[in-house]
DNA sequence: CATGAATGAGGTTTCATTCAT
DNA sequence: TATGAATGAAACCTCATTCAT
């Protein structure tokens, strides 16, 4: 919610050897800290404490602890949509149905992985939710499904931007949803298979020319409409 | 992300009738501060001056900031909520169509109706997502979901957690996503004609009986994959 | 040399009594810290704690620590300032050496009545040379002083803005100067002496129309003299 | 203000030509940075990443930042000190008149021809009023000036310490004045003009025996002033 | 009940200085 | 000698909360 854009990545170029190993300590000490006390308890001094550095050391590589948060943010987003982007490049060419399952699989292994991550990170992801970077990995992501989308061996869709607008916002409700509460192993199974066939059911009504399936369709409802 | 769970409502019973006025005016206050200055620079002196009443009113109403954030929220989310809850009462006994025309119709009303608070409220959710009334509010949702979808005239399912974990979840994001970013009011229709489409082909294809509904979706998959 | 101008005088208005005493301890104790520790040395948390008050209260009646500063400075300068207008204002209509007499004595008896502040100021003063605050200190001064001049008993001046200028910047150095180094009484008094010299003759011969008006003049001393 | 006077001259003697220039880079990079950004914003980094070097090798010429501040001081002081010492000697044996007039043109010349420069360090003056730089300085230019006076032509002084305490302070205001606000050329020439005068006047007025000198000067001035 | 002045712990950030490379 | 990463004390400032009026 914070008005001015965090500069995104003001990561001082580390000149020397040792400054990456500082950074990436950074990185991991700012995850640590943001799941064991979450965002309200997270100070740069204890940042630095867990990365084994001095807040002066932390200073010199991020500009203000908004900078700091964004740029772990956008570590992990990265991660997620790289994951994402990886699927739909792989994915080209695909029926609907392949692309719903492996789709969500890939999704669901990157945001699932690390739980912890990203269930405190969500909450950063709101805070900075103006930040660009947010926006940017979501038009990532959207670029890619539009990319897969344009390929499916058995739909054509109208217009690609709202669809694949659907899938990267629907999608992100119910994995994020299993994060919240201790879920047994079995549900996360029926989440999954949920997603597929939602997914998959999605894209099908979607596609622009459904030809017989409208026909169809519409005496369908002529049928069940009575009231 | 606080871990101490505000104890949820303590907010003194309002007696007198000015009571009631000055808590209603501190409750507009804070959705007010909260969507002009987010989360970060919201303080309890903002939101008494901007209510008209000093600091120590507000604290005579509410115990301390994170009680009157959970009860700001409360107050949202059950509007939400309730609009959610009064629509799937209406909608038992109807078919899977009209259940998601009217259903996403009555959530989009009610998240888009006030989105700047939907917005700024949203933020203060994650905040406070271990807390209870988040996790009181979807559970109301999701069991108002159950029992509509338990009437459904065209379907019955075998798990109605799942499914209505799914659609609670589900639907959040599309919605929450068109609140980040200035979008026309064209691509708003275009979301809620496909937030329908998406509901009711999950719920049919959902649906423990796909007797009939499953012959002929094969039927039509032998017929539309070829391509 | 802070480029900000200060907003000048921040002071939030003292709703209640109290606060009127709490902001007169902040200012004593600004000018005390200033005098026994220096500019470096001065920071709010000792400021506040030589007022018997907190930090935080000091924060609500000066937004920082600039503003505390500049309002110290300009309380002092206005001494001074408020010392000058009144000695311009008795001296209308006054010669220039009866001028001079007591304008001298005036800036001096202001300046060297608290010579530790006057010391410690100048300081402050400097740094916050680009402020409003000792622009408007100044005009005041030279506007008191071309009033005056004007009305001179012995004398007409061409350009009354240069030759006030002039006054008011050339007292300054050989006063500030005093403050400086432990000098003995006498040496000041010798100082003054001199400077009501400087000031009579720098006025006579600054004067337009030297002519009738020396010859006036050596009159009048005959005169005015004798006492 | 600081209290314990910088040790002087830390400045390793720079006894390779290349130490020459690192130290002559170091000293711009203070006076450019003094000058942009103010001694409240000057760090030794910046100084150092100015010059060009690192801030080791910065510390490796100066012990501290206060000696550097200083070092830098005493060589723009220097210069104009120097500067008045050669006007004052070159003076010797002079008239009152010669020598008010080239006075000021020197020393105007000396502190106007880098005015920013001028401005910035008179800040660091005062910080740094207690230390032996400025008193250094001072004497100089007082027994410059006490040893040109006692050689006037047409005057003798009862008590030189005193009139050259006058000249040197009293110059001082005028021409600082100027650096402050954005003044008009012409405005800097009238001031220099008042201020040969108003020192000349002075001195005049000074003078121990102003007999037959009142005398003769006043003939002079009878002849001199029909224009 | 209402007020708002006072509190002070604690968070963010800076920067002079050091020292291993 | 030069470098620049690391240090950490200390400064500034905020704000939830209390309590005398």
């Amino acid at each position: 919610m914070t008005r001015l854009n965090a500069r995104a990545k003001p990561v001082r170029a580390p000149v020397q050897a040792r400054s990456a190993n500082t950074v990436e300590a950074i990185f991991q000490a700012t995850v640590q800290v943001l799941i064991q006390l979450g965002i309200k308890q997270l100070t740069t001094t204890k940042v630095a404490d867990r990365a084994g550095v001095s807040v002066g050391t932390l200073y010199q590589y991020f500009p203000n602890k908004e900078a700091l948060l964004c740029a772990a943010l956008e570590r992990h987003l990265n991660a997620v949509v790289s994951a994402v982007e990886a699927a739909c490049s792989a994915l080209k060419g695909q029926s609907i149905d392949v692309m719903s399952e492996t789709l969500v699989s890939a999704f669901m292994q990157a945001k699932l992985g690390a739980p912890d991550a990203s269930k405190a990170l969500y909450v950063v992801a709101q805070e900075l939710a103006s930040a660009d970077v947010v926006a940017l990995m979501t038009q990532r992501s959207q670029l890619a499904l539009c990319d897969m989308l344009a390929t499916a061996s058995d739909a054509t869709f109208n217009d690609l931007r709202v669809v694949s607008y659907m899938l990267s916002t629907a999608l992100v409700g119910p994995v994020q949803g299993l994060l919240h509460t201790e879920v047994p192993p079995e549900f996360v199974q029926q989440v999954k298979a949920q997603l597929v066939g939602m997914t998959a059911a999605y894209l099908k009504q979607a596609r622009s020319s459904p030809l017989t399936a409208a026909v169809r369709h519409a005496r369908a409802e002529q049928v069940s409409l009575p009231n």
